[in-house]
Formats: structure tokens, sequence, C-alpha cells
RNA sequence: CGGGGCGUAGCGUAGUGGCUAGCGCGCCUGCUUUGGGAGCAGGAGACCGAGAGUUCGAAUCUCUCCGCCCCGACCA
């Protein structure tokens, strides 16, 4: 039982200053947590027991699907990240430290390399497969903006496991156990969520997806059919290739377009000069990028950006990416800043990848390659060729859905979860391999899980909370029933206590403000910052021998008779 | 890393060259009070982020550094 009277805790009147997202103000407030440099938090009581919360509901849902937990040191060498060549790779985002002797350490941003070390130095035969492990594990990753509180700090904790398989179709099932796993844990936790296509990122890998907790403060933007349930992070959305029959379309023709360098200039230029009815829908972008030191033209149409993120993402393989700058035009003089256009684009040395946007057969205006000129009626595959399409453009709301073709919303949310199929690439690396029934050595298949589980306890605040306070689900918060005693005589208190051992008897979880120095409006006001579901006043209607029990979320209240209290508490917990 | 903002007591803040740095919350003592962040009285708590400089005199002006927040870049 939380007594309020010695509790560790002292709540906030005012928020503090450097907190701007409801779940970092709140919970400071509130007395879980407390700043001790960016993206790093210290837990208090409260805190602790609602992660710890968090961390019990992920273990029951692993353990239940077969999954076994171990636990790898934070502190780890280098040489394993040596191999998977992740020691140079991860950059500037890994915390690095030597011991006295000046061997190199890191403090683990992600453990794929351990987990697949330990399953190697166990295991060596196709019949131990297939085989999932888990860890819970606090991970250090020095990002460059540390932001929003607890959201996206530089310490963290993370549930990831990783399953070991022989062959595609038992990754495929390891990886529907954990998904229906993750499934189980996230409405357990209370927490309203999407399951969205992703891309692997970084890691490789093919299938993907992220449990995605929406809400306005999310970095993380993704796509939502709401007719057919398709969604898909912003990335990953796939944009449908439909060729046009062009064979009527008119001839190309190079027209006069002065001092018309941009869209919008351009558009101007064509309704004067050809009558209106242009739009920038018609003209066709060609934005040059450098890709790993190679040039790229990338065709998207004129009223939309290019995504660097979804490029980057859709181009498998390529590491840096960046815009064309005056330097680069000087050195390409065939390009006119400007007046690019796809025609002969192979010829000046450009690979052509085209948004599908820009489907096979469509008719575009587009750049001349001159000066102050630009062609009509240019079109794909007559008037130029795209080496490749990708999904570059930028995802609007309204875009069609790539299953029903509804058009989509898009929204926010807190990525709370991924999983992905890994594939064979640590595996491989680190030699993980297996005898086969036939004798033959045979590379291990991976997946990897991940469940941000302090990251959890703010997205659950950010999702649950009012203006008020936190609003915790039952299973997550620090108590299900918060007590409070009013009055200055002994006998509420009294009847708070024993009420409360009544609870604690039922299995119910309770703090109790039994503090006689603080008012009522002090307790209550705390009651509700703090956020446990039920709020049970003992006090004035003590006098019909009753107590009161309101719900947090809905403020709804009502009176019940002592005897009849700690049953009816019990039949509102779930 | 680019742009913007900020650093004064545990928290929130006032103080643009001149007395001993002010206020609210919280904390301590006493009395009163107890259903919506109580009242009165007394009290403790600040090397004004750090260093250097300008000045008779610096929280206040200058320079450097450090830290924090926000936007962007970045990010299993």
């Amino acid at each position: 039982m939380l007594r309020m009277s010695t509790l560790f805790l002292r709540t906030l009147r005012d928020d503090p200053a450097d907190a701007e997202v409801a779940s970092h103000r709140l919970l400071v407030r509130a007395g879980y947590i407390r700043r001790i440099a960016a993206g790093i938090y210290s837990w208090l009581p409260l805190g602790y027991i609602t992660l710890r919360n968090i961390e019990r509901i992920i273990r029951e849902e692993m353990d239940k699907a077969g999954f076994q937990e171990v636990h790898f040191p934070a502190l780890l060498p280098r040489d394993a990240y040596e191999k998977t060549n992740r020691w140079s790779e991860y950059g500037a985002d890994i915390f690095r430290l030597q011991d006295r002797k000046g061997g190199d350490y890191l403090l683990g941003p992600t453990h794929e390399e351990m987990f697949t070390l330990m399953v190697k130095g166990e295991y060596s035969s196709y019949k131990d497969l297939p085989l999932s492990l888990y860890q819970i594990q606090t991970k250090y990753r020095d990002e460059p903006r540390p932001r929003s509180g607890i959201i996206r700090g530089r310490e963290f904790v993370m549930k990831d496991s990783y399953s070991f398989d022989l062959t595609d179709e038992g990754l495929s099932q390891s990886y529907n156990k954990h998904r229906d796993a993750y499934i189980k844990t996230f409405d357990r936790l209370g927490m309203r969520y999407n399951i969205v296509s992703a891309m692997s990122g970084a890691m490789g890998g093919s299938r993907s997806e992220e449990f995605l907790a929406p809400c306005p403060t999310g970095e993380d933007t993704y796509v939502l059919c709401e007719k057919c349930g398709y969604a898909a992070n912003v990335e990953a959305m796939k944009t449908v290739v439909v060729a046009v029959d062009f064979s009527s379309a008119p001839k190309m023709k190079i027209v006069d377009t002065p001092d018309t360098p941009t869209i919008d200039s351009l558009v101007n230029v064509l309704n004067e000069k050809f009558g209106s009815g242009y739009t920038g829908a018609q003209t066709l972008k060609n934005v040059l990028l450098i890709a790993d030191g190679k040039n790229i033209s990338v065709l998207v149409p004129g009223d939309r950006e290019v995504d660097l993120k979804r490029l980057e993402a859709n181009l498998p393989g390529v590491k840096e990416i960046r815009l064309f700058e005056d330097s680069d035009f000087a050195k390409n003089p065939s390009l006119v800043k400007g007046y690019v256009g796809p025609q002969d684009a192979q010829k000046f040395g450009l690979t052509v990848y085209a948004d599908p946007r820009v489907a096979p057969g469509t008719s575009w205006v587009t750049g001349a390659n001159k000066k102050d000129r630009h062609a009509l009626n240019v079109v794909n595959g007559r008037d130029f060729t795209v080496d490749d399409y990708v999904d570059a453009a930028e995802v609007r709301k309204g875009d069609t859905c790539p299953e029903c073709s509804a058009p989509v919303v898009i929204d926010h949310a807190i990525e709370i979860g991924h999983i992905f199929q890994l594939g064979r690439k640590f595996a491989q690396a680190l030699d993980l391999t297996v005898l086969d029934s036939d004798g033959k050595s045979r590379v291990v298949t991976m997946g990897s899980y991940g469940i941000g589980v302090s990251r959890a306890v703010a997205a659950i605040a950010e999702q649950t909370h009012d203006e008020i306070g936190l609003c915790w689900p039952a299973e997550v918060a620090p108590a299900q029933v918060h007590i409070v005693a009013t009055g200055k005589d002994d006998n509420p208190f009294n009847v708070a206590d024993s009420l409360a051992l009544t609870l604690e008897k039922l299995g119910v979880s309770v703090m109790l403000d039994d503090r006689r120095d603080a008012s009522p409006g002090v307790k209550f006001k705390d009651a509700e910052l703090i956020g446990n579901p039920i709020i049970v006043v003992v006090g004035k209607a003590l006098a019909e021998g009753k107590v009161e029990v309101r719900i947090r979320r809905s403020a709804e209240r009502r009176e019940v008779l002592i005897a009849d209290a700690a049953s009816e508490i019990a039949k509102l917990l779930p």
C-alpha cells in the first residue's frame, strides 16, 4: 500500500518551464520523473512503479508466447560491433568510452550482435530452432536532439526480442507470433494504436510493421485508409503505377518561357501565353540530387515536393543523399538550373528516378534544358526514359489508397513498437549457422522486435491525460484505487485504512492519502493529477455510512455503503 | 550541425549600472482551519550557470565557455 503520508513524492503546482508536451509536463508535475540532463531522467517512486507495471505486462505476454528472457550488459566491448561494421556505421549516435587500459567500449544502443552471439555460443542444430529470446534493457543513444521529455531520450528502456529460424517460413511464423503477442500487450496497456507498414530502415530486412500510438505530439507521420484499413508510415506508403495510353498525345514542342525558374513563375507564363488552365500539377519537377557521389534526377509532379526521407527509404543501398548545389551545376553545364528536363538525361550522366505519379505515358510541361525555354507535351516513354520508379513525392491527405483507391487521411503518432524480419544479415556477419537434417551448415534467419518501454509511459500519458492531470489505465496506474481520507477526526482515517486493507486482500492495489495536515482541496487536486483510475473519498458521506466512489476518467461519482464499498470498487476494475 | 529562445532559492518568476536581490508556491515553528491547491504571525533557504574583462561600483554591459528548451537537419 502506498501511504501518501510517507510516500517520497512532491507534486508541483506550476508547470516546469522546460516541458512542452503534456506527458512531460504532467509526469514532472505529478512527481513521476525528474530531469537529470537532456534526454536523461530519474524515476521517482510513482514513475518507477508505473514503468515496472508496463514491464510486467510485457513480460507476461512475452512469456505466455513462449519467448525466454535473458539479460545482456549495457556496457559492451567494441569487437562484437566491429564484425558487423556498426562501430563505425552507427557513427555519432553511439556513446563510446574507454577503460583504463584504453580499450574501446560502448553503451549498447541495440543488441542484435549480443543475441546472435549468445545463440551461436549455445546452439548448433536445426533441432534447437525455432527460438525467441528477449530482454528488457536500458539503451543508450546519443540522439542529435533529444526531445519531448521521455518520448525521445538518450537513455531509455526498451524490450527487444529476436527470433531465430532455419527457414523463411519459420521466420514468418515467428514474426506472426510476435505480432500477436504485441497486440495483446498493447491492448492490455490500454493504448490506441495502428499497425502500419513500415520500412525496415538501416537494419535491412524485409517485412516490417510499426505499432503507432496516434497523438498530435507524435514525431511519426502515417497514412490511414478509413475505408479498407490500409495503414503505412509515409515512407512506406506505396503509390500504384498506372500506365496511360499516349498514342494520341500531341508532339513535343519547345516554347519560350522567359524568367521561369520556378514552378509558380512557369505556370503564370504558361497561362499568359497559351491560355488559362495550366496548374503546377501538369508540370514536371526535375529534382537533381547526389546519391553516394552519383548524379540522379527525381521526377515528381510540379505541385509536390520531393520527400527526402521517403526517397532515401526507397532507394535501397544508398547511404548519403543531398540536393544539388550551385557548385554541382557549375560542374555539369548541360544541366540548366530551373530549366532541367528529363529528355536526354541519361546522356548527361543522370540516373532518372520517377515517382509513380509520373506514370508511363503521362504528358508533362518540363524544362527544355536551355535557359528560358520549356517543352510542352513531354511524354514519359516517348520523349524521355525513366530508369526506375521510386516513391519520392510528398504524401498528402486525400491521396489514393493503394489497396482500395479511397482517399487516405494523415495523422501523427508515437512509435511504440517495431517488428521486422531481419533476415540473415547479422547471422551471416557473425557466422551463426546450424547443421540441417542433411548435415549441411545453414545460416539462421532472424526477426527483430522492439517495444519502447519508457516511451510507452509517455505515450500512454499523451493519449489518456486531460486538463487536470494524468489518467492511467488500471493495469498501468501506480495504484488501481486512490483513497482520500478527509476531515479532522480519526474516524474517516480509520475507515479509509480498513477499506484499503480489504481492497488489498481482494488483490486491488491501493494508494491511501492519509495525510493529516493537508486540506481536502490539496488531496483532491493531487489525486486527479496523479491519475489513478478510481478515487474513493472517505469524508462527509460517512454520516450516512457511505463513501464516495469517483471514476477519474469520466468524473462520474456515486456513494456506496461502507460495507459494499470494496466489492463495488472491485467490480469497476478489469 | 543551422535558426530561435532561455539560464536568478526545490519549483514558477521580478529585477536594463547604484543600498542588505524582490515576490508566489513549496519547506520549518506556533496558533487557528479541514469537501476543492486554507488564514495569521515568525523563520530557513541564492557563490544571480562558469570564467575573463569594462567600471569607483556588475544579476544588469562585453567576450569566451557550459547547460537547457523549441523549429529544422538527423534518428532500428
